[in-house]
DNA sequence: AATAGTTTAAACTGATTGGTTCAGTTTCGA
DNA sequence: TCGAAACTGAACCAATCAGTTTAAACTATT
């Protein structure tokens, strides 16, 4: 079946304007949340005609899903970052530490993360999105790297699992409650180099080796 | 000014069904949210007229910072139970993160921390009194046992602030975050005492000071 | 029982919503 | 340059929404 499609590579559903769709739907939901959305709005940001709109998706629903799909994956690209693999932890730990809380704090993070929430249950497939592509994907990388320094004895960690999920958790230490709740929208380097080093040192408290 | 309550007793703003459409409220609004909430609805749910309710609430927005505001100072008034100050850290602290993490997964803190978060810039004012009566209140019960234990020398702690939010975080997790993005919804006695254990000893092995 | 205040159901307003339709314009590959 | 597909803009529809109004029914206290 789908004959046409044999050398017009694999078709992404549709034509010209979609990414400029997406964009005009990320900019307006992530703004107001899905009820707070009219589709008037979104087709104006997207700079497209509400036809049209809707010929890309077949309702509000659709749109919605598709756009947070595509920022979770996105969100989830921007965490794949290089990390030294052989570094020791003290030194990998603040680095990833500092990665970590930076995303969280970021305006983008902020809305995104607020939407899914606000929405999980009117779309219960979002959740699990949002899930896999920002913490299980954070919480892999960090185990990834707990693992080999776990082999060279640099770690000593039962429950990795566990482990690296404490250490994330340390690391919103409050900031990320206020900045979540709209308290505090900016952050010093003070304020964030306490918390890291707070995480750091609490972390390998515990499951650090040597010195 | 205001001659007319000289011995009318501070008048709490009306009448007789002000809890029972705050109740109607927070039924709906914690379901749907503020946009998704009707004030039919609302009215249906309080079983009372609309007239009724907007002779109570001059407006949609009102009725909900009121419902809102109202379910934080229950959420706080809970959150006080009694701690036994004297009693040793390894103690106190796993009976405390057993508390607050049954808070934190309650449908009920689920629900209303969602609403919060997602009105946070609709209702600016709203995640400031979310906030206070819930992780600054809870921080401030751990504080001021963590000054106790430490004026007996059983804990060793410079930023007192700093220890009592990375405790609160050891709690959550990765629980916690399941439940926001509703991908786990009931939780079992071992999954809870798993993070529970894991909490007070991370917290134990960077600021405790005996065995 | 009379009075004064509350509550009710239901109809109504004016605005906005998600979604459709369509006549006409633009784009673009062949 | 032709023609199909994509796109536009605006009008349109039915539904829903917050909020108001009204006339009748209820509840107290006197």
């Amino acid at each position: 079946m789908n004959m046409s499609a044999v050398h017009t590579r694999v078709k992404p559903r549709k034509g010209r304007k979609y990414d400029q769709v997406l964009d005009g739907a990320r900019e307006v939901f992530l703004m107001a949340g899905f009820e707070g959305a009219s589709v008037d709005d979104i087709a104006r940001a997207a700079g497209v005609s509400k036809a049209t709109l809707y010929s890309y998706f077949p309702d509000k629903r659709l749109m919605f899903t598709a756009m947070a799909e595509r920022e979770c994956g996105r969100q989830a690209a921007a965490a794949l970052q290089v990390i030294d693999m052989n570094a020791p932890p003290a030194q990998v730990l603040r680095l990833a530490a500092h990665r970590l809380i930076r995303i969280l704090l970021s305006d983008f993070a902020q809305r995104i993360f607020r939407v899914c929430v606000a929405e999980a249950d009117r779309f219960p497939e979002l959740g699990q999105a949002f899930y896999d592509s920002g913490p299980a994907l954070g919480r892999a990388r960090i185990m990834d790297y707990l693992s080999q320094a776990r082999g060279r004895g640099e770690v000593a960690i039962a429950d990795m699992e566990l482990a690296a999920d404490q250490f994330a958790e340390l690391c919103k230490a409050d900031l990320w409650t206020r900045a979540v709740f709209g308290i505090q929208t900016s952050f010093t380097d003070a304020e964030i180099d306490r918390v890291v080093d707070g995480a750091v040192a609490t972390f390998l408290a515990r499951y650090g080796t040597a010195g």
